[in-house]
DNA sequence: TTTATTGTTGAATAGTGATTCATTATTCAT
DNA sequence: ATGAATAATGAATCACTATTCAACAATAAA
């Protein structure tokens, strides 16, 4: 029998993370990602079934990984509804701050696996805002937040605000350090532009 | 000398726009543009250089018509910022009731041209931007806005926003009617959350 | 050391769909 | 009515790259 040397199933994944981020998904070639990953081109379909299959792991882990955040978020007790955005916002930067290029593939190229029914991109996405919708739900509730704001409206404004920002920042790193970014975000959200 | 049968041009435009919305840029066939344009599918070459030269007429196309309306809404001395806001998202809106495949693809595809160097699309988004930023200092200037939000990033934020939206808008239209849609973004840019 | 087993390779294949172009159709000036 | 001149056609070509697979390599058990 013999060994796998390394992780290179892993290796595959943080490289097409590399190379979608630069070229974009569709441009993005499997023998650059292969190269980006040090393996040859063949092996990538020892890992993952076809090209597609690469995106969906990685959008996968990733709704896994904001999801299971967001959910310890909003069971917490010790906070108010209005700490829980906070922190909502601070684990999105957070991510994006370790991996710009991660920021980049995912605002860019979800779009691409919505409609694919294989994996459910589409209801992990859902799933997300739901939760988030609790947190607003909570602030309403609280008599916190403005209950005459559409939740589901907001949901959806904020993410693409985000994504838009994140987007931007990816992008040309140099305007704005995240940090500032970041509370602009927070208080925009919360007091508009009057 | 022989004449050009009706639009053609136009035909081939209208129905990029129709075919790039139900499958994704990428996904779209040059063939079927042809189908849908009626039209036989070399046909599309005696107009366009090529695939993305559609996309990128599209979306010339588009921005010159947002940028021409809010260059006009900046000038207007008779109504104040608070009211320039609210009429260049009533102009999105306008827009993309009247076309919602336009909306689609406008929402979806734009990051495939903006690295592209030809047509320059980058710099028309940003000319866009520039010159709603003009609004948000004029209302600053007035003491009407919040000084202390970055205008910068407020600009992405809001058109980030307002793409989530009319995405959402665009893939399930039955959710929420595009004025109700309308206003609450109108009163979420304006007040925020609390 | 030998052999079986599994991992890895990368050149060859195959599928796709953008683009071309030889052919045909239509128009209009004469 | 004729024949340039241009428009339109769509099957054939071409380019590109995802995917396959026969050959080779490394490991571990015998």
């Amino acid at each position: 029998m013999r060994k796998r040397e390394g992780n290179k199933e892993q290796a595959i994944l943080d490289a097409a993370v590399k190379v979608f981020a630069q070229h974009g998904y569709h441009r993005a070639k499997i023998s650059s990602v292969a190269d980006q990953a040090g393996v040859a081109t063949g092996s990538v379909y020892l890992y993952y079934d076809n090209k597609e299959d690469i995106l969906l792991t990685i959008f996968n882990r990733l709704w896994t990984e904001l999801t299971d955040g967001l959910r310890i978020i909003v069971k917490r007790s010790d906070i108010d509804p209005l700490q829980k955005l906070d922190l909502v916002i601070d684990t999105l930067f957070d991510l994006f701050i370790a991996n710009p290029a991660l920021a980049s593939v995912f605002v860019n190229e979800q779009h691409h696996l919505i409609k694919d029914k294989r994996g459910n991109i589409a209801k992990q996405y859902d799933d997300f805002l739901d939760l988030a919708e609790d947190i607003i739900r909570e602030g309403v509730r609280k008599n916190k937040f403005n209950p005459d704001v559409d939740i589901k409206l907001f949901r959806h404004f904020i993410t693409g605000g985000l994504r838009s920002v994140l987007r931007q920042w990816s992008e040309q790193s140099q305007t704005l350090t995240l940090h500032r970014l970041r509370q602009n975000v927070k208080y925009f959200i919360k007091h508009g532009l009057l």
